[in-house]
DNA sequence: TTTTGAGTTGTTCGA
DNA sequence: GTCGAACAACTCAAA
């Protein structure tokens, strides 16, 4: 007669869920259990659009559960306290969650375990960190050996992914009822993703079927949907990365050509890089406080608020920064290599310190996950594990010319600009008089002049950088 | 223990 | 226009 609760935190799925597998082989009753935790829901790292995905995931979770005689149960509070008031409320003898890797969270399943009998199974990841070590058990910092080591490991058999079980047996007459899951936030633009596992798989099916196989090459262009667009599934566990693993060789063992295989091979190294970065945050909490490398902790950030709101709010004058800028704000997601550029731009043309924007990323993004955006973060800005060196500093011009060559990118998103030259689109200050003229287009005016200069504040970021390593003893 | 080779995504400068 | 070196040494992983 015991009952389980399915404690959910950031596995939306009943697919291939592992702490859902447990928690319904330990007894007869499931109790699918959501808390909205107020240090969560409240944080500065959190945000509206990230909210509006995770309630809405959690709508479609519910009806999914109700389509197995089941349904979802939401309570507000503390984990601890809900849980620990929940399990003597309903007898429940085990708590089953999927283990996670941020100091937040595991501070938060230490109180837990401490007043109720808690389970942690993996999911998460592919490899847990725990798994993925050097021969003499320590743990790596740089990326191409724990890939090495990682794909070394044996990987899950397709069988081994988890159906979504067809009945979930929830305790009839609970005397928990749960609170009303409160309704999706309208938001002043439709976020471009559709919450929930259903539409994660389908999305992870159409892009095995095509998309993967030119991934290598189309992932680079801004204005093209190249990329797989599955951040957010992953990040609210609607998705498995062990399904998108096995996903992904099957596409491997089917490809008919060399170029499509060594594309999901590329593809297969981002799930990977998510992993590698999960591991660094489990082995090195301090990184979500400060710079992994400690002599890079005395670089003199300028941290000019203006020009840190001008970056925020896409009005830089340096056109592929802003449209980057503005697609996050109106989309809640930005595109891969405009990431870099506007994290390498910040950093390094700006002089801003690195955590400024990675808190501004996680106020906005809804596929915003501590472990990555902090990796991603650290790497631009050179601090981190296996980061970029500190001279490779990203040229907006360059990059915008390079990888969105026509320009529909920044038309799209700076609409201002949609009517400039191609030949000027990157750096319409260079656009004469007449020609602003017949664009519409003022610089100055109508869309601003670029806030730094590049060749100055690219030599700025150099020599700033090699003080921070040049001046510090340890 | 010491040595050796290697390291996500770049840019600039001068030959 | 294309090429290689410099950026700057440093740290990590593995033999």
């Amino acid at each position: 007669m015991d009952t389980a609760i399915w404690w959910i935190r950031r596995d939306l799925r009943l697919s291939d869920n592992q702490a859902l597998g447990a928690a319904l082989t330990h007894g007869r009753y499931v109790l699918p259990v959501f808390i909205l935790d107020p240090a969560l829901w409240n944080s500065a790292y959190s945000g509206e659009k990230r909210r509006a995905f995770l309630l809405g995931g959690l709508h479609a979770l519910d009806a999914d559960l109700r389509r197995r005689g089941s349904h979802l149960i939401v309570l507000h509070g503390r984990p601890e306290e809900v849980l620990a008031h929940l399990c003597s409320a309903t007898g429940a003898t085990a708590v089953f969650a999927e283990a996670d890797v941020s100091p937040y969270a595991r501070r938060r399943d230490k109180k837990v375990a401490a007043r109720c009998p808690l389970h942690l199974v993996g999911g998460l990841t592919l490899h847990p960190p725990e798994a993925v070590r050097k021969p003499d058990g320590g743990v790596y910092t740089v990326y191409t050996p724990y890939r090495r080591a990682w794909r070394a490991l044996p990987m899950p058999d397709a069988r081994e992914v988890l159906p979504a079980p067809p009945l979930i047996p929830t305790p009839p007459n609970l005397a928990i009822t749960g609170e009303l899951l409160p309704e999706a936030p309208a938001l002043p633009s439709p976020i471009p993703f559709l919450p929930g596992e259903a539409e994660a798989q389908r999305r992870l099916r159409d892009f095995m079927a095509e998309k993967i196989n030119t991934y290598a090459t189309a992932r680079d262009f801004m204005a093209c949907a190249g990329t797989s667009e599955l951040s957010p599934y992953l990040r609210f566990g609607m998705l498995s990365a062990r399904q998108s693993a096995i996903a992904a060789l099957q596409a491997h063992d089917a490809a008919s050509t060399d170029a499509a295989r060594e594309s999901i091979v590329v593809w297969l190294d981002e799930l990977i890089w998510r992993e590698f970065y999960m591991s660094v945050l489990y082995h090195f909490p301090n990184v979500r406080h400060e710079s992994f490398r400690a002599k890079l902790r005395a670089i003199e950030w300028v941290n000019d608020r203006a020009v840190f709101a001008a970056w925020q709010e896409g009005r830089t004058g340096y056109p592929v920064v802003d449209a980057a800028m503005r697609q996050l704000l109106a989309t809640g997601w930005m595109h891969n290599r405009a990431r870099m550029i506007v994290a390498s731009f910040l950093a390094k043309h700006l002089l801003i310190d690195w955590r400024w924007g990675e808190r501004h990323f996680m106020q906005h993004l809804i596929d915003g996950d501590p472990a990555a955006n902090n990796g991603g973060w650290q790497w631009s800005a050179g601090t981190g594990t296996d980061a970029a060196p500190y001279f490779r500093i990203f040229n907006p011009l360059l990059q915008g010319e390079k990888y969105d060559p026509t320009g529909d990118y920044v038309r799209r998103w700076v609409p201002e600009l949609a009517r400039v030259p191609a030949a000027h689109l990157h750096h319409p200050w260079t656009m004469p008089a007449e020609v602003q003229r017949e664009a519409g287009c003022i610089i100055g005016v109508d869309y601003p002049l670029p806030i730094v200069d590049h060749k100055w504040t690219y030599r700025r970021a150099l020599a700033a950088y090699r003080q921070a390593r040049d001046s510090s003893l340890w």
